[in-house]
DNA sequence: GTCTATATAGGGATAGAC
DNA sequence: GTCTATCCCTATATAGAC
């Protein structure tokens, strides 16, 4: 464990994490080279091996943080004291804004959990990944109160995180698909951070 | 080229062609391995290199399938003749099934193009891709007549796609997060197969 | 067409000098 | 802590027998 001088902008072990996060995200664990890591931080490959003992161990310690972050993100955000409308329009001008940062984000998580649930589940835990009780809560007493119509809190967040997380991480495949350039996609994305409120703001209000 | 003999159940090229699919699929090209798509086939690895030349060529004849399959599938329907309303009681109901069958397709074909978009463009000239022209035509004619609200027929077909695609992609991730359960969560998504068209529907007529 | 054996390269990991 | 040199296994690919 290196000692963290106090003048250095980067001290090598956040070089390599940063590094290492640019590449793990982009090109998934098994698509990933620990070479293009040491590149990336301009560092000599056998310090990644002197700081973790191995590719697994990195790709660990970037796991963890990708959730860690998410979990700061959205849940924090669903779980907050906010009014419920208020919530879901900054849920999406906000999270979009967020994905928009990171859109390969998504589509890494979901590759790697999707070959190694199991294991992963652990990963979890370290982050402190928790339910977004209070939300669910929040949507069961609008219903019961009457202010919105009956629906599903599950079901209302999956179409949230569809809504908002999937024209991101699909962005170069619709827009081959699709034929947009990259300029109209993000006109099209910058929309949809009010949008999507007021829809299903509009969808679920009495 | 081997000879399509009439009597086997499967040829040989059938046999790899499948196997490689379902390990690609799964694995992605880098974390495919041709040992495992050969033992998968149940053929000698070397095999594989007499029918495709390189694992290269093998992923592309793959992805250009999966591209196929696609096509045929979504914008064929969103092609058709049917009603609107119709239309999208079936676009939901009959591709979320499709989906079910196919879950780990989506992150696959985002995985591949994150990281390869330039170079896969060809692959989906191959495939044949085209644009739902018929599905835009037939929204902005709902609109123009006054049937439907004022949308854009490419946010509406976004998130159709979203609410489709994702929670079925990102399944184990969110059955992860939001700690259910395998029979819960299948509830959850046959409750989509109707409850999303409905959702859409009443959110687009006047 | 299908197999066994093998060549070759790439990439994770370690040894050891400084 | 950081580097150079190197080990060694794994995975793609080929040669050649049958």
């Amino acid at each position: 464990m290196p000692s963290s001088s106090k003048q250095e902008p980067l001290v090598t072990q956040e070089l390599i994490i940063n590094a290492a996060r640019y590449v793990f995200i982009r090109k998934g664990y098994s698509g990933a080279r620990m070479q293009e890591i040491a590149d990336e931080a301009g560092i000599n490959k056998a310090l990644l091996f002197y700081y973790f003992r191995s590719k697994e161990n990195l790709f660990h310690a970037i796991f963890i943080g990708v959730l860690e972050q998410i979990q700061k993100e959205i849940i924090s955000i669903l779980n907050s004291e906010m009014d419920l409308f208020d919530k879901l329009r900054f849920f999406f001008n906000f999270y979009i804004g967020i994905l928009q940062k990171n859109s390969f984000v998504p589509a890494f998580l979901i590759h790697e959990v999707n070959q190694n649930a199991q294991i992963l589940v652990d990963d979890f835990k370290k982050a402190g990944f928790t339910m977004p009780v209070h939300f669910i809560k929040q949507i069961n007493r609008g219903v019961k109160q009457g202010r919105i119509k009956a629906v599903d809190p599950v079901q209302l967040l999956l179409n949230m995180l569809s809504l908002a997380i999937y024209p991101i991480m699909a962005e170069p495949l619709i827009k081959g698909v699709l034929n947009i350039d990259d300029d109209s996609y993000n006109e099209i994305i910058e929309k949809r951070k009010t949008e999507l409120a007021d829809w299903v703001i509009d969808s679920i209000k009495k």
